[in-house]
Order: structure tokens, then C-alpha cells, then sequence
DNA sequence: TTGAAAGCGATACCAG
DNA sequence: CTGGTATCGCTTTCAA
């Protein structure tokens, strides 16, 4: 049987509810019988009752965090923003893996819901309707990160049609003119779209009229690189291609060293992403990177200010960090 | 205000009581009052609340899980085991993320403790005794996986010392007779001692003596690899190398690629752990692949039908997968 | 098969 | 500044 703080009372001879206001430093008390109550505590072993206190406050500093087990690895780095911030201002992190299966999705999130939580946040994930309403058939806030969602819920995401143009001028200043784009072809996610648009228009604005083939592949895996590769075949149609994600580049890479394709000499290649997975290829990747720790830490930092409305979105920033993988064409 | 087991039972003109009956499933009651309520429960939107629960039944099927921050991605796949097996079996993942600040992973496992879970797993995690010893002071079931632990914890893990003999022999086989062991020169964690020990022994089988020098490098990093190749220079004083953990590998890979060494013609190496890091490189690694997904589903059924006790060890299987990365010498 | 009632441990309000 | 007490929502005897 665990020590509860009626224990702690007993022995120090008040009632539980000095103990309580002591504990968790709310009210007013003495710091002479605080000292002894917090000495007792610490030389009893006692550990608050955390169950015990939520259904009392009918609250609590718990953030929910939905991650998908296929996660890309900046999942990560989000979740370590997220942390230290946590950390910082004194909330909790609950993190929930979730499977592609939707019963079991369900289930994941009705046990997060079963415990009350004051945010649910989901990362890069595009949550299925089912699964959705059952979200939204509560009142915990939500918040998407690293991804846009078409319904009413706030998110924090890089600015994914800027990035491209960001991305597509530095291939242009480089000489490029053909340029493809791998990775996000999937109809539905946002991202996806928004990354497709950005790529088209700013290849118009170069003044360059695209080639819809060239926007291929919707998977985020290591795999989708290699098929690439293999699909356009060798002489390669364009001179430069962008993986929407570092998995998928280091498949381009590998794929084009498969087939006796130098890079960057006859490709050149831009990743969207920018994890610590780019340092490990040779040559390195030249990457548009995302600031995913940002994102962490003002996922808390708006849920703890309150400051997130329906439809607010919010950028963070995302810098070009040239690698090895883009020559110059002259 | 949340729906309530009250709300429902008003509504359906019965007790609590029996709902609660009902909905968990335990105790009698009639299918027909069931039906009801099981459809009324899901027209109101009810969730239960766990606090609620777990402070009445003073039990949880929760498992804690510590998760180093810095984790090599293995941790995934162990969760992903994990999770897998708890969605069966029923029981409930609370995943915590810990950094290196004592002080941090202190308030983290208290955090943890203050619900009261059934158990607490620690991924590849060698806690420090201040924080083991808040983990001790209370009665939940302890488990390390993927790491031994001097204490009397039962762990899962892959049989580190038996893994360097079938490294070593295979390497051996190759014709290798100079070898180097990099990252695992940590003094304090018990499977670098067993590594080290198992590389040792498994040496001197084939009547090699081992070179003290030749096992070196504390930190499962990118850089220990990079650093290791700086270290010895060109020519190497060995001809195969075994890297502690992948991405040590990919930094020995990479390294020797930076000095104009050929893999596998003048070094052949041989990763530990076996991930799906190990396709990404060109040549891909050849592996000692442990299989975490196993570690993962032995944490929670042996939580699960209690067969644990303080000193048992579990050990899951090993293989050797061959990569492009190791060569024949004749 | 069902209901009434007693907790579980912590909090908060209201007196003192 | 401190104590008594009701309360949170659910589970679990014990009777009926």
C-alpha cells in the first residue's frame, strides 16, 4: 500500500488538507510545518496520486501527442522540442504510437481521451474521419504539427509553398531548368498539395512550364527514391530532383549511384527535411531544413498561452543548407 | 461537463453500479439491459475516466516505458514490438522520453510513478542510481530491454557476449585475423563489458592475441566512427572492424570512404544492431541484426503472465546478415 | 440480475 | 494559518 498524504498527515499530527495546500504550494501555511511536511514526504517515499488529483481538479497539465509509428524520423525532434518546453513550463508529454490500422487507432485514442487531457496534438499525421470525429466528439484542444489539416484545427508546420520556391530558385541560380519532383504525388495531404503548388508555380515564375510527369511518387519511403531512379531510367529528363522527405533522397542517391549516375556531376540532388540522416550519405544532401524542434516547443508554448484559434497556422522558419549533392550547371 | 456512468444510468433508468458492470465486462448482468446500454454509452459520447478507474481499482494495465532521447533508432522497433503485443493483450504504452539531466529524468519518473502503472520497461536505458533509486523506492515491476542492468532487474536482450563469437568467427572465416572493435569502450555498462569480453574470448579461440588498442571509442555516435578511421590512419592496422551500433558503422563507412579506403576491399566491416540504417548505405552493412520487434513482445507478455523474477535474463536471437561490406582475404 | 453505499486519494471551500 | 467535509467518477462488496 502506497503512502497518501492522509500518512504524511497522521505522522506530522495536522490534516490532509495542510498537506495537500503544502504539496502542491497552493493557499496559505506555515513554511515551519511546510519544512517538516516535505521533509516527511521525501523520507516516506511518497508519491503523489496522480489519478487521484485529476479527478479532483477535473484537469490536468497532460498534452496528448498522437505519433505515427512509421514516423520519419523527425518525429523525434519534434517530440524533444516539445519536451524541454514541457519540461520547462510544467506540463506532462503522453505519447500514443499509432498503427495505419484504424481499430486500432480508435482505441488509441480513446484511451489518450480517457484520461483528461488538456491538448491532443498530432504529428505529421493525416487522421482518418473516423478516427477524426471521435477527436472531435471532445472538448480537448487539438493541434496538428508538421502538417495541415482541411478541417477547423490549428497547426504549426513549415511554409511548404515557400519552401519550394525557396528550393527551385537555388536549383535555377545553379542552372537548372529541369527539375523533378519526388514524393508528393498522394492527392490528399495538404502538404503534399501545397508542395506541388510551390513547385509549379515557381517554376513559372522562372518562366519554365513544367512537366506533370515529373511530379512522381507518393510514399515517404527509401523505396519510392530508388523506383525514381529506375522509372525515368538513364539518360535521366531533368537535371535536378527534390525528395520530399531524407529517406526518399537517400533513395535517389543510392539509386542513381545504382545506376552509374554521378551525383552531382548528372544530378543534382535537394531533400526536404534536413534531419541528421543527411550527414550520413557521401556526398552529403543539400537540404531545405525544417526547423521541427521550433515546432515542438510552440506546439507547447501556444497551448500554454492559449493562443491558438480554429484556423491559426503558424510557420516556422526553414533555411536552404547547401551539401554536396547540387553543382552548378553552366 | 464529460458524460458520466450516472448520466447513463439516469437515462436508462438503472444503477451505476451496473453500468460500470456492463461496460467492464465483469460481474452479472442481463444482454438485454446491456444492449442499451452499450448503445446509449455510444449515443452520449461517453468516455470513461480512467483517473476515476484506475483510483478505485488501484491498479492500471499501464507499462512505463523510459526511452533515452538520444536513442539510436533501434527504440523504435523494440516500441513498435511493444505496442504491438499491448493492443492484444490490453495493456497501455505511457511512453516517457528521457534526456540526460538528472534532474530531468528524476521528475520524469516521478511523473511516471504517480500513476500507477503495473510496471516500468527501460529501453537501452543505464540509469543513474539517484533515479534508480526512486525507481526502487516504490513496488512497480522493473524490466530492461535491450540492456543488462547490475541490479536485480530482469532484463531481454540479445546474448551480446555469444554475439561477438559469431561476429568474430564469421569474420575469421573470411580470412580476418586482425580486428577492431569500435564503440564499446565505455567502461561501465554491462553489455560493453560483454561485448568486449565475448570479442576477447572469441579471439582467442582462434589463437589470436588481442590488441588492447584495437578496441576503442566510448559514444554510439556517427562521429566515435569518423574518429575511429581518423585514429588508426592510412593503412589500417586491421582488416575488418565491428561497429558497436550502426550508425558508428556508417561513420567508420563514411570515414573510410574520406580516406580514400575501399570498403570492403581494404576494410570490411561488420555492424551491430542491424536496422534498416544498414540499407542505406552503398555498399550496404553487413549486420549482426538483433531482433528488436521480439524484445518488445517478450517485455509485455512476460509482464503479462508475471514470469519474471529479479535476476532472469531473455534472450532473443541474433543473425548475421550479410551486406556488401565484408570481404574475403585469401 | 440489480441497487445502495462505501471507499479510492487528492483538492477546495468554508469555518474557525 | 489550519481543519472538517463534500466532491470528483468509478468499482466493488453486500443485500435484496
Amino acid at each position: 500500500m502506497a503512502i497518501t498524504i492522509k500518512d504524511i498527515a497522521n505522522k506530522a499530527g495536522i490534516s490532509a488538507a495542510s498537506v495537500s495546500r503544502i504539496l502542491t504550494n497552493r493557499g496559505r501555511f506555515s513554511e515551519e510545518t511546510a519544512q517538516r511536511v516535505r521533509q516527511l514526504a521525501n523520507d516516506m517515499g511518497y508519491f503523489k496520486n496522480q489519478s487521484a488529483a485529476d479527478l479532483s481538479q477535473k484537469s490536468s497539465r497532460v498534452v496528448g501527442v498522437l505519433v505515427p509509428i512509421t514516423h520519419t524520423n523527425f518525429a523525434d525532434e519534434i517530440i524533444k522540442g516539445m519536451q524541454s518546453k514541457a519540461y520547462e513550463l510544467g506540463y506532462e508529454l503522453l505519447i500514443a504510437f499509432v498503427t495505419t490500422d484504424t481499430q486500432q487507432q480508435i482505441k488509441t485514442v480513446k484511451s489518450l481521451l480517457s484520461r483528461q487531457l488538456l491538448a491532443v496534438v498530432m504529428l505529421a499525421i493525416d487522421i482518418e474521419d473516423t478516427v477524426f470525429d471521435v477527436l472531435k466528439s471532445t472538448d480537448v484542444k487539438l493541434l496538428s504539427v508538421s502538417n495541415q489539416l482541411d478541417n477547423d484545427i490549428p497547426s504549426i508546420s513549415s511554409d511548404n509553398y515557400a519552401m519550394m520556391h525557396t528550393i527551385v530558385d537555388y536549383l535555377y541560380e545553379h542552372g537548372h531548368r529541369q527539375m523533378a519532383l519526388i514524393g508528393s504525388s498522394d492527392p490528399d495531404p495538404i502538404v503534399a498539395i501545397l508542395r506541388r503548388r510551390g513547385f509549379i508555380d515557381a517554376l513559372t515564375n522562372h518562366g519554365i512550364s513544367y512537366n506533370p510527369d515529373f511530379i512522381w511518387g507518393v510514399e515517404m519511403t527509401y523505396q519510392t527514391g530508388l523506383d525514381a531512379i529506375k522509372k525515368f531510367g538513364e539518360p535521366l529528363p531533368f537535371t535536378a530532383v527534390i525528395g520530399s522527405a531524407d529517406i526518399i533522397s537517400i533513395g535517389l542517391l543510392n539509386g542513381a549511384i545504382g545506376a552509374g549516375i554521378s551525383v552531382p556531376n548528372n544530378l543534382s540532388i535537394v531533400t526536404i527535411d534536413g534531419t541528421e540522416l543527411t550527414q550520413l550519405t557521401r556526398p552529403t544532401l543539400t537540404a531545405a531544413q525544417q526547423n521541427f524542434a521550433k515546432m515542438g516547443e510552440l506546439a507547447i508554448t501556444t497551448l500554454a498561452d492559449d493562443s491558438l484559434s480554429p484556423h491559426s497556422m503558424v510557420f516556422t522558419d526553414t533555411i536552404l543548407v547547401p551539401g554536396g549533392t547540387v553543382s552548378k550547371i553552366i
